[in-house]
DNA sequence: CTGAAAGCGCTTACAG
DNA sequence: CTGAAAGCGCTTACAG
């Protein structure tokens, strides 16, 4: 009754039952029909014994297993942390597990953990596209292995792949115009070079100034080496060096909102009293002084979208891949001051 | 050759070979003896037909899977995501996996994760003891099912558990003394009521305080309902309508301590020139504007200790359950100002 | 050094 | 409504 690794199996609870191992698990599963006497029974004596199925004997049997798979690049990062979040709440409904691949932005470890993944035959793929160059081969592995997919954050224009997008350039856009409307004119974009996500909130930026004065002045476009709030410190430094006078800051994420206002605050200017900032994203806007005004991803709704739409594609909807634009939400709190002239 | 759910089978690549399947899994695990002609030649159709060995079915016929566990109560908290990482970073090197379980401090959900984890059958559980009255009844379980345990963060009294615990006492005490070297007489305690790790916490600042003065001033002791920045903030600022004047705070976590902050900000005191916060746990203290000073909680290396651990008992190791302390670090940012009298 | 055979814990046609 | 039997994809004694 105690065999050396699993206590209990269906064989123990079936003999203990008086019943086959087949009706056992029909009332494991709900299927099929069993009449009220034996269905009780079994129960009892599943309960009796602390019985509990076996999924990984499920999983093999039923070839395919109950499990869903979420690339990411840095578990770290509250962004990525909701997206598990909201694609775990989704999974539990329906008792599925996640693996989770924290790839932490290295293409060597992406490469290892492919491996581990395809092992673990999860039965589709959830990927976040701020990786590397290297997504859009991965999203092209998946789609040929037949790997139901769903990108998150970013189109990876790889056809015929389900995605939900943040919609950087309107997100942008409409960050910008905000403070335009608050009577700023003179308006930093602080972006980071050679992302493709910065350019499209760059884009924005540009619309916004576009459609308020009619142009844009270049001076004004600032990049970083890269999204960390230590690149933004120096970036933003040069811009304060380069005498370009400005009243207002988009940062084109959180994390190089922070930088700005450390290199601000180096000079002795004032959030919001001397400058606003404006971020993107909201991974971090909760924990300045002043309070950070961002443009929120939702990404624990994203996360939940991607993991419901994923779950479609599993019970057999097929129709054409979506790619669903999401609009990130406006959150304002004190880090803006409006100019009156 | 294709069989609907899986593509390619170790019988696949045995036919294609030319020998038998256990031979195919002498060179997939790389046991037993084969020719290196053979060798070769599997390993050339694996490489072929792109098999990938199937995990379910090798956990099933081994009896075990390659698989631990790590309940935890916030996944947003990046204190628990660098626990995760460090988990995995060992787990990696020995191709486990981690199902991770996310109770959001809820004690349904944890009932609810623990089928699926029972299902899931991991080969042994890492917890984080701060979730909630639940958890020591939690381990006792595993414990009694024969699952190897290492409880993280705090000791639960459970007797015969590895644990991996932070000495919250001394940790305290040096925030404390610090505080005290910079010429602070004057620091608020901020708790939270009913928290064991805060009491432990609360006597650290005791400990100091006595040490240094030879006296507590109780109203000094200030405690919010939760570990939540909200909670921190209304707790602070009843201190601050209490006209008990502070120097400096000690926040109990650095979730309390961005509370704190806030409060401090809206009576328009600021950090560190008014006031100096110091923090625990370096939850947040990194993305803080401005910079808060903390204990810093050393949660990746916390979870690499309790993966190689769990792996030891895993391989064997019986040796009696260790609680080893680890001693959070300082982290000094800008929070702090020099008293001068 | 290699293979035939049994079996891990389940589920599911197939009979009855 | 119920059971006997086959089999999911592997591994591992057991022979040879």
């Amino acid at each position: 009754m105690n065999p050396e690794k699993q206590k209990v199996t269906i064989k123990d609870v079936a003999q203990q039952a008086g019943v086959s191992t087949a009706t056992v698990s029909r009332v494991i599963n709900n299927s099929g029909f069993v009449s009220e006497p034996l269905r009780s029974r079994v129960l009892r004596v599943m309960e009796d014994l602390g019985y509990v199925p076996n999924r990984i004997a499920q999983s093999l049997k039923k070839r395919e297993s109950f499990a869903i798979a979420y690339l990411l690049p840095d578990i770290d990062n509250p962004i990525f942390a909701k997206v598990v979040r909201g694609i775990q709440d989704v999974l539990e409904s329906v008792s599925y597990d996640l693996f989770l691949y924290n790839t932490g932005f290295s293409d060597k470890r992406l490469l290892h953990q492919l491996v581990s993944l395809l092992e673990n035959r999860p039965r589709g793929v959830i990927i976040s596209a701020w990786h590397s160059k290297r997504v859009k081969e991965t999203i092209l592995l998946f789609r040929n292995l037949g790997f139901p997919v769903v990108v998150v954050h970013a189109p990876r224009d790889v056809p015929k792949v389900d995605a939900i997008v943040v919609d950087d350039c309107k997100g942008s856009y409409e960050a910008v115009k905000n403070l335009i409307q608050f009577g700023h004119r003179h308006i930093l974009s602080l972006g980071v070079r050679k992302s493709v996500t910065s350019s499209l909130r760059k884009e924005g930026y540009r619309q916004a100034m576009m459609e308020a004065f009619g142009a844009v002045d270049e001076r004004f476009l600032v990049e970083a080496a890269s999204f960390s709030s230590h690149d933004a410190l120096r970036a933003t430094r040069n811009a304060l060096h380069a005498l370009v006078s400005f009243t207002a800051v988009f940062a084109h994420s959180d994390s190089l909102a922070l930088g700005a206002m450390e290199a601000l605050d180096e000079v002795g200017l004032r959030v919001p009293d001397d400058v606003s900032v404006v971020g993107f994203d909201g991974a971090y806007a909760f924990c300045t002084f002043p309070k950070l005004t961002t443009m929120v991803i939702p990404n624990y709704e994203m996360g939940k979208m991607a993991a419901e739409l994923l779950l479609e594609r599993l019970r057999g909807d097929s129709t054409p891949p979506t790619q669903k634009l999401v609009l990130p939400t406006f959150l304002h709190q004190s880090s803006l001051r409006e100019i009156r002239l």
